[in-house]
Parts: structure tokens; C-alpha cells; sequence
DNA sequence: CATGAATGAGAATTCATTCAT
DNA sequence: TATGAATGAATTCTCATTCAT
């Protein structure tokens, strides 16, 4: 007779693999790849080494998982935004200064997803997160140079260029020691520079 | 008692440490930081692992240096163009083109210099270097907005986010497995958004 | 105090302690030694990897107890030959050809029995299932013996070497990567050897 | 300027490599490929488990080797027996004497290659192992029976049954505790075994 | 000065065994 | 009694760095 799973011992299994992949974003977000050890994780997430295998099944899956996650989470408020009734324009600036405020709070851990090829199963986890990120924009951008209130341009290569200059928002702040006490000037000055690339003219 | 050192044996040691350079900057191109380990630089520049620290102090440090040099080398080839006489807008042009072209050529090397902290000295050393690329740029946009060619703009930050921009000409093809058989139209894509972005209208 | 185990629980136990056998026989017979892990063995059987442990006290004993089992098996199809009334010349031929046919159907499992060192406690178990098989022949050869049928020799010596001489039978398909279409050969030819050795005389 | 190798430490690396053998070789004789942890060969060695890499590629590929040197001397030794003029009667009882005699001597290891599967590489190496051996007897059997000296016979199974009733001979030393005083007897019969099996009478 | 053998501190992963539920 | 999540010791292999020759 089996005995049946306890809601309880659910909820303590979700709750370990949570644990996890947030002892792993810390960890990312602390000091990048170099600082996720499986047994840093484990440490941090008050489990044993061994016991990580049990939910994910080697490192890079794990390291893939914990950037899906978090990026799932940052498309999803984007999508937020590019799905409203307003202008492209509006989208595309709302858009843009989301993506800069976010990744300034979390510097490292957006800037992971660009990071040079470590492994091939995580470089693909990358090129999947770079697309999902590229499409959000690419449909904005569709529908701005549709509506005639963007020029023509190859909107693959603009929304790929966009995240690309967004990352300097993310490695400006990883790269330098003294941290900025005011970022509102920073993003908008990105939000202006992109906002120009697009649409042409200053917002 | 200090002997002095024959110009023969300067120049000797002066070769070494171009031949580990060139080495190193080879490798990197090749497979990025992972190919870049002591033993194959020491191979590669026909030279004992232990000599290359006579010449380096550490891994750390010759990957920094590999850097710099590469950067330099860019730079000064950008800084050739943005110090002509011609207008701000086609120097801008000119010089985008240039910095895509060259680093579609080789794109993990110039591509390692954004690359995910390894180090916190490598990481110090990528600062500088971001830094390099950032001034060219910062110039030759402070020379377009005073001669009221560009609008007005942070000069700062547009330059760091073209620079960020670039990358992604950079990251794509390191990213993707199948290479594009004409990188052209990529080129002139990444410039137009560039352009756009700096100057407010297409070229 | 003790309460009366209900003739209800003991089935139960036996059925379990029973799929748990035959599972770790099915896999040792399968892929060898390797392939027996707690888990595996657990899932088989339809039972949990902590039951196992109350069943067997430990994978060494398990494993010995599958060897046991199997050996039992064996040595009472042997025996049945051994114990009947034909010539003792008979008898070998028969007993060998049974043998070497069946372990041909599960190198793994009758291999496993003869197999590297991996554990004293599994060693001694296979000690004594040498010995088992060993004691068939004995019996069988000494039987000849006196009849005259076969010429004097170390009895005991005589059946250790003609299990070894079957081994190859286990060990050659084992190793080989190319299954034999047909076996009767190879089957043929050992029991030649094997009836040579003991008798003296071809059969 | 290349500094040349001293034959000093030509000296020491082939001391070292063969010191790693010796190591190897020992812990298998000991307990059986279980012992074999680098580790453990390191420390017997006298080196460092790193060093162990600088000499082998692999675990496999020393465990591999270790079998492949053990062999080779054997198999020479039986060269040695099977190459001279005698008749085919006297070369094969003296090879078999040999052959038992010194696998008494280090039981586990020769016994080694008969073992279980690993490892794929392991594997292969075996298999290479026991084609050495069988090719020494196929040789000496072929040409006793071209001579009429042995019965005809499937050569090739003759000769791996022989090396599998020797291997009886490691077997049961291996798996008794109690070492047999004189192993005289054993051995005699033994060889008698074998010689009937080929010959078809004793010798 | 040059060499490259040696070091040894990690890092990822596996799995028998335990024990709270 | 049954479960299976958790443990953690053990193992193989890598590579920056050192130092005797």
C-alpha cells in the first residue's frame, strides 16, 4: 500500500527546488557563473550537495533553469507592457525604461544571459533567452513601422540591437566599483538613445 | 650589482613577450577564455609554461594585457577615423562600419571583453578597456553635438550604449551555430540603428 | 511482546523478499554487476528503495542472496542429471551440455558468480557457490571413478577446472560484442574439451 | 636555447612511470580493481594524484595498461616454452605448468582479466588480453594435432577453455582464505587435467 | 634564464544508507 | 510497514603555479 504524498511533503519539495534556484540567482547575481559551485548552492540553500541532483539533473541544466526563470519573469512584465492599446511609441518607451530600471536592480544576473559560451547546453539556454527577449521587441517594433510611427528598419537587428545596448545598462554598473546614487539620470539617457534608434526622433 | 642587459637579450625577452601575446590573443579569437589556458599559450609561443611567468605574473594578468592590446589596436584604428576632417555624421558612419566589420572578424575577441566577470583583476582590466572604446566615441559625439550636427544627448552614455549595441554583432554570430554567408547586411542593419540612435535621423 | 505475524503479512513478505530477488537477478543477468543499484532494483520490484532494506540488509547481501538463488537453481538441474542411472560418461555429457546451453542464455548472471573481487562479504558468497556447483561434479566424477569409467584423478581439482573451463563459455560471449548466430558449436566444442579432460577419451 | 634532458631525469620519468605500474599492479594483486583509486595508486607511488595524469590519460587507460604489461610477460614466457623444438606433448605440459605455477604466484592479477565488465576501455583491453593468451595455445595446439600428436579438435576453443581452467587455479586461491601450504599437488593436477583435455590420455 | 615535472586544491557527480512522515 | 527525500563520503580529473635542474 502505497502511502500517499502529503501535501505537506509537496509543499516541501517545491519549496527546496525554489530554494535552489534562488540560492542560485543570489549566487549569479553576487559574483556571476565563477560563484555557482553546486556545493555554494547547496550551502545556500541549506541542503547538501547531493540532494541538488535530486531536482536538477547536472549543473548546467540548473545555471540554464535559473536564467529561463528569470527571464521568463522580465519578458513577462514587458509583455505587459507591449500588449496595452497605447501608441508604439508610449510601449516602446514604457518598454525601455522597465527593462533599464529592472536590470539595474540585478545587474549581474541579466548580464549572465550574454555572458561568453561556458558550455553548450547553457549557450543554448542563452540563444533561447536572447530570442524570447528579441521577440518581445520585435513585435513592438512590427507594429510601430506597421503603423507608420517608426521607420522602415530590419526590426530583428533593432530589437536585437536593443538589448544589446541595454546590457551596457547592466554592465556599466557590474563593471564599476562606486555605485551611482541616482540611476534616473542613467536610464533616462539610455531610454533617449534607444528611443532615438527607433523611432528616429527624440521622445 | 646590476649587469646591464645587452640589447641583444632585451630584445629577445622583448619577443618572448610578443610571441605570448600573440598567442594568447589567438586563442581567445579561436575558442574564447576557455582555450586560454597557460600550458597551450606556452605551446602555441613555443615557450615552457613555467617562462610565461617570467613574463606575466598570472593567467589573470596576461588575459588583461591580451586585452588591452587587442583594444588598443582597435581603438587606434577608430581613433584614425573619428580624427579626420570630415563631417561628424560620416566620421560616425565610418567608424561604426569599421568597429562591426572588425568584430565580426573575430568575434571572441573582441567579444571577451564584455565577457561574464572571470576575475575580479580580469574584470578591472575589462573596465579599462570598455572604457577606451567609450572615449573614441564620447569625442567624436561631443564633436557632433557642438558643431549641431547630432542633437543634444549624454554623450556618456550614448557612447558606452553603442558600444553596447555593437556587441550584439558580436554576440550573435558567437551564439549561433550556422554562420551568415553575407555579414554585409547585418553591417549596415546594426549601423542604421546606430546612426539613428546617435544622430536622430537614418544617414 | 509479540504479536502473531497473520499468515496474510507473511505472503506478503515472501512476495516482496521474492520480487526483490528476481529483479536483481533480471538486472545482474541484463548488464552485470553494474547495473544493480539500490534504486533500481527498488523499481523493479514495484517497492521503494528503503523497503529493500528491510528485506536485505545491505547490498552486498542482497547481491550474494540473487547469486544464492541462482546457483540453486542451477545446481539442481544439474543435480537431477547427476542423480540419475545412466553410464557416468552419460551423465558428464549431459551435465556439461546443460550447463554450458544455460549459461549461455544469461552470461551476466551465471558469469557474475565468478567476477572480480567487489566486496569481501560478496566474495565469500561466491565461495561458496564455487563450491555448490564444485560439489556436483565432485560427486559425479568420483561416481565414474570408481566405476572404472574414467581414469584416477584429483576429483576435486578436476571439477574446479572444468567450472573454469565453462567460464569461458560465460566470459567469451560476454566480451565479444558479436553474438554468435548460432551457439550449438561453441557448445559442442566445449563439452568435447570438457568430456576429453575427465574421461580421457573423445565422446 | 632548449635546455637538453638529462638523462638523470629521462631516469626519473621512466622511474616514475614505472613505479605507477608497479603501484598498480601491487593494489590489483591486493584487492582486485577496487583498490585502483588514483588516489590510492598516487600515494603508493610516492607521487602526487595529479601526477598520475602526466603519465595516463585515464583510469581506464592505466588499469588497461597495468593488465596489457602483466600479460605481455606472461605471454612471453609461454612464447618462450611454445617456440622450441620438443615434441607437442612436452611444450604443452610445460607451458601449462608454467602458466599455473606462476598464477599461483599473483592470483589476483592475472585473474584480472577475466573480470567483470567496467568499462568500455577496460573491456577492449581485456579482450585483447585474452586473445594473447588463447594465440599462444592455438599455436602450440594447431601444431600438435597437425603432427597427430592431439586428437582433432576446434583449436580455438580448446585454447580458450584451457585459459579458463586456469583460471580456476587463481579462482580458488583467491576466494580461500586458508593458502595451501604446498601447491604442488594442485598444480600437478591441474596440469593433468588440461593435458587430458587436449591430449585425449594422460601424460 | 628556461624548462616542464610535480603539486594539490577544487569541482561535479554518484549512490548506499538512514529516518521522518 | 512503506516511502523516498536527504545525506555526505568518495571518486575522477583539471590546471594555475612553483621550483629543482
Amino acid at each position: 500500500m502505497k502511502y500517499r504524498r502529503s501535501s505537506e511533503m509537496e509543499a516541501r519539495l517545491a519549496d527546496n527546488r525554489d530554494r535552489i534556484m534562488r540560492a542560485t540567482r543570489a549566487l549569479i547575481a553576487q559574483g556571476g557563473f565563477h560563484e555557482v559551485s553546486i556545493s555554494a548552492v547547496a550551502e545556500s540553500a541549506g541542503l547538501s550537495s547531493g540532494s541538488i541532483y535530486r531536482y536538477f539533473p547536472s549543473k548546467s541544466e540548473l545555471y540554464v533553469q535559473a536564467l529561463m526563470d528569470a527571464v521568463d519573469h522580465e519578458v513577462e512584465i514587458l509583455q505587459t507592457i507591449v500588449d496595452t492599446n497605447q501608441h508604439a511609441t508610449d510601449r516602446l518607451h514604457a518598454a525601455i525604461h522597465s527593462f533599464v530600471t529592472r536590470a539595474l536592480e540585478g545587474p549581474h544576473l541579466a548580464y549572465a544571459f550574454i555572458a561568453e559560451p561556458i558550455d553548450p547546453q547553457v549557450d543554448a539556454g542563452r540563444i533561447i533567452c536572447r530570442q524570447r527577449f528579441g521577440e518581445v521587441f520585435v513585435k513592438l517594433l512590427r507594429d510601430g513601422v506597421d503603423r507608420g510611427e517608426f521607420p522602415d528598419q530590419d526590426v530583428e537587428v533593432s530589437a536585437a540591437c536593443l538589448v544589446g545596448a541595454f546590457t551596457e545598462a547592466l554592465v556599466r554598473p557590474v563593471a564599476a566599483t562606486e555605485k551611482p546614487a541616482d540611476k534616473k539620470p542613467l536610464v533616462e539617457a539610455i531610454s533617449q538613445f534607444c528611443f532615438r534608434a527607433v523611432v528616429g526622433v527624440s521622445h
